[in-house]
DNA sequence: CATGAATGAGAGTTCATTCAT
DNA sequence: TATGAATGAACTCTCATTCAT
């Protein structure tokens, strides 16, 4: 019953945060849609603030977590895979990559979780690139440019289908194969511009 | 005089929405900083809302504006001009980067006008890249994909090493080497993955 | 065990009440404090306010009734006695000198209690007077001024001594010797003056 | 107009607070009683207990000021005016002695401003003292003593007189008169009593 | 008797906007 | 055009009290 009510309240919460974004939403609304009492709320949140961070931690750590869980494989597979891998973990949260987009990567409510769950996931995409050899003699600044703007393409892509278009998870597909032919990961390609 | 004011409004607001945010911003702040009376604001702004509107669409119509008067070159040259004009335009206009990246591109108050602006960008990119015959045999969703994912990786670089790292215009260089590096856009590479 | 959390609940309610004041205690304290329920307060008491009147109307019956067996005895020696009596009383019973002067003698939740309790040791003081004739000549109505003036006195000692300094029983000789002294209660003095 | 609208807000809230208390007061209240609108509360004091603190200083403050510039004379005739001016402004400014009784001396929004004040008064009456030599041979701590045992029998007949019975101001001769009286200040009770 | 989760009325405060000067 | 005092709707959060277990 006591965790029914704040189940109740963080998926009313999640629900109105994507549709009408966190200013916009008034506690008392949350409450409503839950169908608890305005008083409940701060039973289980210290306040409206508190309870935002809250899901979004909650939604991007299991996003990164989910990330960081994946082996990194051979080259051209791993890439397709991983991009993949990162697209479906996209498409299932979509809702906090719509809040997210909704309210502001920097926004003064987010920009420490958006900025530590970044940092994580470049990490990740880093590490994987080291692994595999994907640029050999590049600068560790360099590494962190391919992986930002790696990230940055998955994202905005991500955003575009899921969020924006509303597509389904059919699309997980067509887009990574795009993703990776664009993508200068094959052997020979990279071979030779290196050489 | 007129004119003066509603710019030392315009520079006020532009300041505090890039460093506070658009909800943290009270319009007796931007008046305090503009020196100007609290009625003069509405002489000049509808609201609030209008004036934020305002700044964000004329920064964002002068951004893509730029980069649709480039014009379309030669392949391998032209990917890593296209990519350094964006930045730095990106790299210029950092503080409408910032507030958006404060604000949210989906947010109710610029959603529109961050997806007028992203389509617009878009089209730039995508006739390039079919000027260029960069991908021959994409269908017109996977140039959609391929020009998204362009923007979504040299955005987010632009946010990163522009306003997170606060970096000058001589990052411009080494963002765009590498991500024409990454990006397999030589004749040779593409050549033969499409074969 | 019943007695024993209604105890309780009173020990933690007039310690919390005397630190922090009636209005900045909130039930949650007290029952906290008590190691008691929430629940368990509504068993014994109606509300909050109800324990407030409770324990004040308690603690002021009592220093009324120590003051009331007082007998009255001769003269010069009967002031001493009484006021040093009065001041062990305010000594031993600071706690609610304390309550009430962080409350308001004439406070919503008091006043009725308080002037109660005044008048029930103004008509002890005046009827000390009486009947030891230390101002003969005196209406009632002087009688009453100068029953107060005592009470005004040793309280506003009592309290600066006792709870602002927060000194122990020795100063109550100290302080009843000087009372004693400032008055004119002697046979000599007030024979003298009133002749 | 503005200096009109703050005046109203203070005599609105001086009533208020004194009829039905500070915690019962609504800011609400206050402006209706006042003819402005809530908002144009806060234009004028930071909260609610800034303004009562506000109210409360300057009318403690006036009290303080009166009494302190009153000059000392000689000894039986000093009394008799020291006591009739006090008693003469407790009656003029019964407002703030009832709202202070009913809101207490050492409430956590008022205990550092009657301590000062309480301060102040104790060292003109202990200062009048020793110019008057009224009490000699008593050390700092008796002259304490005396100076608050005195403020405490005038203040709590000004308040059993002026607020609780609302007698006019023709009742300060009868007290000062009686508490004259009461205290040994003739030379000869005096004399007769140290020696 | 005892519990403590749930309640909901209500308070103080904020701030975009207006309008008389 | 310019002012800035005045407005009042709206919001978050508190906390005494209740009641099903």
């Amino acid at each position: 019953m006591a965790e029914d009510k704040q189940a109740k309240i963080i998926a009313a919460a999640l629900k109105l945060f994507e549709t009408e974004g966190y200013h916009t939403t008034k506690v008392s609304d949350i409450v409503q849609e839950a169908g608890v009492a305005q008083g409940t709320f701060y039973l289980y949140f210290k306040s409206k603030e508190d309870l935002f961070r809250d899901i979004t931690e909650a939604c991007l750590g299991e996003v990164a977590e989910t990330l960081e869980k994946e082996g990194t494989e051979e080259c051209g597979e791993q890439m397709y895979r991983t991009i993949s891998n990162v697209l479906r973990v996209f498409a299932l949260n979509r809702s906090i990559l719509h809040i997210i987009y909704k309210h502001g990567f920097a926004s003064n409510e987010l920009k420490d979780i958006t900025e530590r769950f970044h940092l994580r996931l470049m990490k990740v995409v880093k590490s994987q690139l080291v692994q595999a050899n994907a640029y050999p003699g590049y600068t560790e600044e360099q590494l962190e440019i391919a992986a930002y703007s790696k990230i940055g393409m998955v994202e905005k892509c991500a955003y575009q289908w899921f969020v924006v278009k509303n597509c389904g998870m059919e699309y997980i597909e067509i887009i990574a194969h795009t993703l990776v032919d664009i993508l200068d990961c094959t052997a020979a390609g990279r071979g030779e511009a290196s050489m």
